[in-house]
DNA sequence: CCTGTATTTCACTTTTTACAGTAATTACTG
DNA sequence: CAGTAATTACTGTAAAAAGTGAAATACAGG
């Protein structure tokens, strides 16, 4: 592997460790999103000096996301891994975890809790402090509305809105 | 502190681990959000049940980030401390900080990358890996232009943006 | 059915990070 | 300048995460 790639590749670690993924799991999927051709998992060990195990782990959590395919090629009993190309409908993967780890659980607790506020006990509680629950809770189903709305769109059109960026705003006001 | 709003302020904290921010100062920040008024640093202490000096540092954190703000009541010598109200506002600050430490650096990198590839050596790097490099780079280039040119409308164009939603879906086509 | 290779599972170790607490320092008031 | 409040810096500890290696499993070819 080229020196320049490979420091890509273990960037590409670090930044995975701040988006919530561990940090060979990124470097895993670097690897083979750079990789001209499919790897197997013995190639990924020895390109990234990991344990064989931990490659085998790695591997099966980017196939779940869907981000990585495996294959077989014909008289070869090993596995040949590759990512998928598409970088957008991997940022929408991504995005899609994300969500559902950090936001998904907040709307719930905002949620219930503006239930068990409004018909319960806990008459005592500040009207002040009402007030921001309400705020929060709708700001975050807001968001959660944004979101269903624009996943909702086949991909192609989120993409035409991401490269309009500056236009709409204009388009706007 | 009703059991309800405290239930909330410790599901806060567990989310900010999950949104890069440490437990208590998400914690912190809740508990100011939701108070009907200013706390002084000893009433965080007491509430929260963690050391003088941490609140101390979070209280500093949050300030530094311009969620929390300080403030003096006359003919008392300690600092009051309140949350902002406005839940978009809050969100850009965070949306801010982690554009910063998130996608910053790789757009960075990816650039430097870029350029080493193109002009200095490297020659022996297959076309097919320069081709994926560029595609990642493509799509950083759009996102940031995107947060750029959303970042920089008022805030309140930002909030209709997202009301719109569903909308904005329907028009594109 | 046996054998060698590929792969996964699982228990354990290492590393990292977050946090609380203490003590020393600074700032400020009367 | 005495006394209180507040911050900073430092230290030990606990919890979580990442990583490793041995054992178990799967599986094709003879």
């Amino acid at each position: 592997m080229d020196a320049v790639i490979q420091k890509l590749v273990l960037h590409w670690g670090e930044m995975g460790a701040r988006w919530g993924i561990s940090r060979t799991v990124a470097q895993i999927h670097a690897l083979l999103y750079f990789s001209p051709r499919p790897l197997t998992a013995d190639e990924i060990v020895e390109a990234l000096g990991v344990a064989r195990s931990h490659v085998s782990n790695s591997l099966k959590e980017l196939q779940s996301w869907g981000v990585v395919k495996g294959s077989y090629l014909l008289g070869d009993r090993r596995e040949h891994f590759e990512s998928i190309g598409d970088v957008w409908q991997m940022f929408e993967v991504l995005l899609d975890e994300r969500k559902r780890r950090e936001m998904d659980p907040t709307l719930k607790a905002l949620r219930e809790t503006s239930i068990q506020l409004n018909d319960g006990g806990s008459a005592k509680v500040d009207p002040h402090t009402r007030q921001r629950l309400q705020e929060m809770l709708e700001f975050f189903e807001v968001m959660n509305g944004w979101f269903s709305d624009v996943r909702r769109l086949p991909l192609a059109s989120r993409v035409k809105l991401a490269r309009m960026g500056a236009k709409l705003g204009k388009w706007l006001s």
